[in-house]
DNA sequence: ATACTATGCTTAGACATTAAACGAAGGGTT
DNA sequence: AACCCTTCGTTTAATGTCTAAGCATAGTAT
């Protein structure tokens, strides 16, 4: 935690994001409006708001109603003053989003990725794809007010570092500089889960939930955290491991070493096993019949359980249970406002999130019963890049944290 | 979130809470030494210094050795400037500490609590102490930087409510108010396991970790947690209900509604159960002989392990391996730096935290392996007293949040 | 038309940090 | 012992920010 001492600059950075913020939120506001919201004085208003007019960040939008005296002067956001890189780097594709100021994605690139996932290959898909991005709009890389990269793993942030993904199979990359070297600019690493918790938080389902959850189902399972507004990283930047943790203290061996761990239940990976235990135990799957056990894949079981496969559906199902005790033992612990599920489970498995949902709800605490908004991605498969770059907006409207 | 505004009293705050909170740390340290940890300048060093020392909070002690010039003037706090009253009410006993500015006890009175715990009951207890206290230390009320009572449940400090106290068997009671009327200051509420993890962070076993959890280990099993050096309390104030993780998906049933609690199965409640079970099964237990099964305590059995009974033994030691199945799952979420187990299991139960931290070792995410400190309270039984004054304490030594 | 109200700018004053100068007090070298 | 250098802590002028108050502007209400 870096202190911060107190001078006059601090002063007006922290007043001057106040004002911003203040703007941000209420979409048109009037400085006396903002005077009142924040406890500054109009003079200071005058004075801070001729600086954010004068930077392009703010401009005047005309006058509003009178409320018994003279029309205010309106003041909005210039979107277009400046804009961001968001950048997912999934499993298997790459995202590239040129965010405005508002966080609205301006425009996007995506590719995917070959089963080469060298941290070279990567970097170059990277590169390539936000170069064109860039072209399309017309922007230069030093134009940017940033670069983030949404990364599935734990990332040093400040080492440009991506220190282990299991997924990529990286460990101790230096992915940040081998960016770097390609766009010109530095760019900030965060996982992903982290960016995508974020980015739900800054513009997405859980808008201004300070303390807020994010669940993400796909493939595996994992978590990220805002508390107070910022993204809990925890002392390695490892927090988060939720699909690790043990719902069954007897259960199925892991890989991790563990026994009965929640991913080994009520992920992807688990539910394409159980399909298949299904399978080579002759149980009938109409809707993949014909296909070696082996061969399914997670897109085929959704599938299946779209086209009403009772098996699939009720493997989803059951893994959407399994997802509620540990979502229960999420909440009993963070005592979050909202919760935020995401992935391709929750977005495309019938029946999935509200089994969930529904087993969530039974085990909770009886002091949290009806008090957690258990709530869908509003921003969908981009959300990891989208809150990647919005990390990199929020400091504009956000002062150093104090202490 | 309380936001903050710029201004130079908030400037004044921030350095002056620095500077003190830079003499606590080094204990004794000079002013050049303090505009070098801090990075303010020597001018603003003697200008805030002056104004501490007349506040009576800082004295200066002599010299300091000479580093090639001349002789420093060595700075240190003031311990006795300031009181604090920290109170416990646990489940059988009120505890009340007056503290120094360093934390350290000067005064301390314990009474038992009868069966009687209704709030204006425990009102007058905690009241009568308090006053026994201040007028051994020949102190008024009103000389006190603050009072700060710890209480086992969930509690909104603001409106000094607390909201639920299983043990207690209170419900929205407001004793805060309670209080002020028996003592003519507002004491500060706090949840027991918030306060002691506070405590231990503040002047225990896990000073200035700033990501630290505390796990109460007692009848019942609770937790508390810091992060970033605050308490983390959630949106209702009621985070960290670790007795009610589920561990076991196909467990006992918990009087929660949930199965496989942890509390149900590494709790000192659960002890007895399974002493219980064992002793009306056949299972001899000698030390414990003659008594009916229905009247065996906690205190008991661990008399008994301490007397090497290998049943007791063998269940406190199995209580302990749940219990490090339960820590494997917090730290895989919170990452913290360190996690101090407390409450009269951990500190008083042959076996058991060494049994957990083993379980939760074998347990533990591969990331994680060898990273977390386990450590034992070096607060003891007065933690949560030590932490509710702590509390209190911090507040000088610590500029209010910004955003 | 007049009184009143709200908005937003300007100005003087208060106040905290900063940079620089300076005195105080010590060490080291010759 | 004299001299130079270093460190410590205070003082002073400059800088910059907020605040309070005054005021011009521009509406509404009667």
């Amino acid at each position: 935690m870096v202190k911060v001492k107190g001078n006059q600059e601090l002063v007006r950075q922290i007043n001057q994001s106040l004002i911003l913020d203040a703007i941000r939120r209420y979409g048109a506001i009037s400085r006396a409006e903002i005077a009142r919201v924040t406890g500054l004085t109009t003079g200071t208003l005058s004075n801070l708001t001729a600086g954010l007019i004068a930077s392009g960040l703010v401009k005047e939008v005309g006058l509003g109603t009178s409320s018994g005296g003279r029309r205010p002067t309106m003041l909005q956001l210039e979107a277009s003053a400046r804009h961001t890189l968001g950048i997912s780097l999934a499993i298997d594709y790459v995202t590239c989003l040129l965010l405005d100021l508002t966080a609205q994605p301006v425009i996007r690139r995506s590719a995917p990725l070959g089963d080469d996932k060298s941290p070279g290959t990567c970097a170059d898909l990277i590169a390539d794809l936000a170069r064109e991005v860039l072209a399309a709009a017309g922007m230069k890389a030093e134009e940017l007010l940033g670069v983030a990269v949404a990364i599935p793993g734990t990332v040093n942030a400040e080492e440009g570092l991506v220190i282990y993904s299991p997924n990529l199979k990286w460990h101790n990359v230096l992915f940040g500089p081998m960016l770097e070297d390609r766009l010109g600019v530095r760019p900030l690493l965060e996982n992903d889960a982290n960016a995508a918790v974020f980015g739900e938080y800054w513009c997405g389902a859980t808008k201004d939930s300070s303390y807020s959850v994010f669940i993400f189902a796909d493939y595996g399972i994992g978590s990220g955290f805002v508390i107070n507004g910022e993204v809990y990283r925890g002392r390695d930047r490892a927090a988060g491991e939720f699909g690790h943790m043990t719902i069954d203290v007897h259960g199925l061996q892991c890989h991790c070493g563990n026994r009965g761990c929640l991913g080994m239940m009520a992920s992807g990976k688990a539910i394409v096993r159980r399909v298949r235990e299904a399978m080579d135990a002759g149980t009938p799957i109409p809707a993949l019949a014909g296909r070696a056990s082996g061969e399914v894949r997670l897109q085929d079981v959704l599938q299946a359980a779209r086209e009403g496969d009772p098996t699939c559906l009720r493997i989803i199902r059951e893994a959407g249970e399994y997802l509620g005790v540990g979502i229960a033992n999420l909440i009993n612990l963070y005592n979050p406002a909202s919760l935020v599920l995401g992935g391709m489970l929750a977005l495309e498995a019938p029946g999935y999130w509200e089994a969930a949902a529904e087993s969530a709800s039974q085990r909770l605490y009886p002091v949290f019963q009806n008090q957690v908004h258990l709530l869908l991605s509003t921003l969908g498969p981009d959300v990891p890049a989208i809150g990647a770059g919005s990390l990199v907006i929020s400091q504009l409207f956000r002062p150093l944290r104090v202490q």
